[in-house]
DNA sequence: CCCCTTTGTTGGAACGTTCCAATAATTATG
DNA sequence: CATAATTATTGGAACGTTCCAACAAAGGGG
């Protein structure tokens, strides 16, 4: 058993050629003879060999790795973008490492460092919570793409995300089409994407013309702040409640039940994210769904773009959410006004 | 603005010292002046010196960085255990590189080997499916620790999960308390996991003279195998289900309302693993919570002992989960037998 | 005041690759 | 059959660190 492991020079005397022939042949270089090609892999395979990627990376001075930023593991809406960005990531090749921000907006900036260390090629930032002034010196160190954001365009960063405001609005018309009038929405908060939604249901009330009726409610984007924001709203008596994601509507359908409602036969809500908690069974949560995995393999694909061609001009790109009709919506049931 | 990144050369010679010498100071070594320590601090500075971690790979040949496998990002017992991971590598100054296997478990070997290309000095396996044979194989090649698995034990690598059969006992118990007797498992299919929490079940049921009544379904670990086997466990008329993970109960606690009964009313649910999502207002369910993040923490400790201590034995933790009573269990109401 | 220790500091040799210019071997061309 | 053109192969110089042995400078003891 040896001691370390092997490297290309043995690989090398094994096959018995020089160490740059391995090089060459094992990057599939076109200019390497069946015979040799044939004996060097067959040497590496003998010896278990295998590339060193540090070596690699400083040689080379390029590491083939992609880091990624998200949020927090737990939500799914991160490990879903997550998803489509590795697929693509290593369709083409590349590496991807992954750290995430945790609670401490301040740690993320640490985080990005360390990506840094590793040599990354290129930056996907998903959900983070860098201001403008941070966020425009990373796009200056290093091709990045932002996901799920478009409140601050950078020169040379590229952006993927879908249509909060049209996806609200369609949240909006399908609650109105099945003709709820006092539809409230419960807002996720202070950060863009709440606001944009909010501005969607706005905008989507006043076509309709029903802005004496329109009402917003400060909540938030977990399961507690849905929770309280809908028993808030509740005071507003409406028939319909429109929740800014996924998760604050789940834990608004809890706080409709427990006073006594029923979802959908006296409440109707909808979420917004199209996570897969939601289509599960016991949840069955209708809601406006982004193409979460898309949206990565998009950010991915811009990015990997980018690396080919860095000076060329940003991409925004604004993909379309769908509303997903399940159980938690229905028609207005007649108040009996006895 | 430099066109390429400063190196520890160009600090030197800002600082007006040997690059050692800034190599030394970085690294927090004790026999640096404090002028020149100083100095080189600020020149690091000024410049946005940053470490190349490849380079430093290479010439320290330790990279510092640990490998994580993962089934699976959408799984929520795998997220939470890495979240556990994260934290305490982070903690020594590690860091941590993630891959995971998808669907495919083919692919885990090739996800393996790209870790080690990246010279990780650790690789922590959660919930994974490789083969003894692999794993051995993989063992000897680097530190490993597995988490969720000790159904193989293989010298020199460390194992941490939690007692299933245990807990599985714990489940019973509780329902027994409750008055329930006609118990059925939905038990999570073909996987040493499974396999634990059905004997924990048996036994159980043994102990408390019911084992008569004790009635086993095949089932899934996903949401539609719980929802299939609850439908089929429902032919038993059981008070109570005993389901093997909590994704799998929420898909069983579906099926139960589908049939008209109530929970906790008619059927008592109870599920195993304690994902935060058990945990949500709308979901409330009653489980059996492993405490996933400390799985994860003792895991990531346990490896970077044993990168401190090569030839120890193996470790073989085995931490105790807990009983979380929420909604979803209720106390037997005697059916009116009219 | 010389030698010895301690405290700071340094240059050079790794580390395992890639890349390039240079060479060797082979084939085509006149 | 010599020479040119092509095709394969090679050695050496990077890449940015760490580590080590060696050295200089400064105190301390005789």
């Amino acid at each position: 058993m040896s001691l370390s492991r092997p490297t290309i020079l043995d690989v090398a005397s094994r096959a018995g050629v020089s160490k740059s022939l391995v090089s060459l042949a094992l990057s599939g270089s076109p200019k390497v003879s069946e015979a040799s090609r044939a004996r060097i892999e067959r040497a590496a395979r003998e010896l278990g060999y295998r590339p060193n990627a540090a070596a690699r990376s400083l040689a080379a001075k390029k590491s083939r790795t992609l880091g990624v930023l998200g949020l927090d593991l737990h939500n799914p809406v991160f490990a879903e973008i997550l998803d489509g960005v590795q697929t693509e990531v290593r369709k083409q090749g590349f590496s991807t490492m992954l750290v995430s921000g945790g609670d401490d907006p301040a740690r993320e900036g640490d985080e990005i460092d360390t990506l840094l260390q590793f040599q990354i090629e290129g930056l996907v930032l998903i959900s983070h919570r860098l201001g403008a002034e941070s966020l425009r010196q990373v796009a200056g160190e290093i091709p990045t793409v932002t996901v799920t954001r478009d409140d601050i365009a950078i020169p040379g960063m590229d952006m993927v995300c879908n249509d909060d405001v049209a996806g609200a609005r369609m949240a909006v018309d399908h609650l109105v089409s099945l003709g709820h009038r006092r539809i409230v929405c419960l807002s996720g908060g202070d950060n863009p994407v709440s606001h944009a939604r909010a501005q969607g249901y706005r905008e989507a009330m006043a076509e309709h013309g029903l802005s004496d009726d329109a009402r917003i409610v400060a909540g938030g984007l977990t399961d507690t702040a849905g929770y309280r924001a809908a028993t808030q709203a509740l005071e507003y008596s409406p028939t319909a409640l429109f929740v800014a994601n996924d998760i604050a509507a789940m834990g608004a359908i809890a706080a409709v039940e427990e006073s006594g409602r029923d979802v959908p036969q006296d409440i109707s809500v909808i979420g917004y994210d199209g996570i897969r908690l939601a289509g599960l069974r016991s949840v069955n949560l209708t809601t406006v769904a982004q193409p979460l995995a898309e949206l990565g393999r998009l950010a991915a694909t811009r990015l990997l773009e980018r690396l080919e061609e860095p000076g060329r001009d940003s991409h925004h790109d604004r993909v379309s959410s769908q509303l997903v009709v399940r159980g938690t919506t229905g028609p207005v049931t007649p108040v009996p006004t006895s």
